[in-house]
DNA sequence: TAAAATTAAATTGTATAAAATTTAATTACA
DNA sequence: TGTAATTAAATTTTATACAATTTAATTTTA
């Protein structure tokens, strides 16, 4: 097999597909005025509220590089507040405003939304969820040992 | 379900393992002083020579607005050229100079390391490899019905 | 056939990514 | 206890992505 063949490639449909399916996503963000990274910064605030920028960056495997311009503007719109932690003035806690807070009710429909228009089964979609859930566990699990 | 929440998002994992595997790509990469997406467009011209940036935007799934500058960095490390066609001079061809056909030769390891970095099994890979493959298909049938 | 519509690239502007460096704060330890 | 090491963010730099606009060339069509 020609391992040089794009159509060999895991990276290449994994990549695009990742774009592709973010593209579906904007026309529902721009309704509330999110990106895609910056929804996903709301998801997780949403669960859990109050997480310094690292924690923010372990769970979306984002570094400081990327979150904290982006944070800074989301400051901007007043989704949230960005404050040094007292006891560690090194560690800056996010936490949701109101406003962020009440976005999550505008957001609500999107899951379902992005389902509609993705028009791809259950099935597929719940069988990749869990695929890619468990390579990026894994990979995650290999950093940590290299890591040590 | 809380359909709000990071970890049941399909789109979530995609993305970050998209990103985690690209990073995996960048050490071997950096050998031979491509980025990801460059590697990308080699890929596509190591198979076939001589193509529009239209073509390559179609095969890769990307604009001009990012092919551009990324043929123009490329052109200026001699990897390849850009020609307009005579018969229609809005069309650039792109083709590979020899040292772009070069190295195709310093790549040809890539998928082996690539396979033995990500620590993942066969079954896994090629799952998600045809998974990812067969989605992207369906999305961009999608695109097609929905322009018409 | 000349103006309108279309097409292909390039350009512009905005927003990530991520490596590397810097800054400031905290902790470890000789 | 004071210097070295570590840590958390921010900043800087380089490189995508991609929407929207512009430019130039080609086709369509009234």
């Amino acid at each position: 097999m020609e391992l040089l063949k794009l159509s060999n490639q895991l990276c290449f449909p994994l990549y695009a597909l990742s774009r592709k399916i973010t593209g579906h996503y904007l026309p529902l963000l721009d309704k509330i005025g999110l990106t895609y990274p910056q929804y996903l910064v709301m998801l997780v605030l949403w669960e859990e509220n109050g997480l310094s920028v690292k924690e923010l960056g372990q769970k979306l495997m984002l570094d400081s590089g990327t979150l904290s311009p982006l944070l800074k503007k989301m400051e901007d719109r007043l989704l949230l507040t960005r404050k040094r932690l007292k006891e560690d003035e090194r560690v800056v806690i996010i936490s949701l405003t109101e406003t962020g807070e009440a976005l999550k009710e505008n957001a609500s429909r999107i899951p379902e939304e992005i389902k509609c228009s993705l028009e791809l089964s259950y099935q597929e979609l719940e069988q990749m969820r869990s695929l890619a859930t468990g390579m990026l566990d894994k990979l995650n699990q290999i950093e940590l040992v290299r890591s040590n």
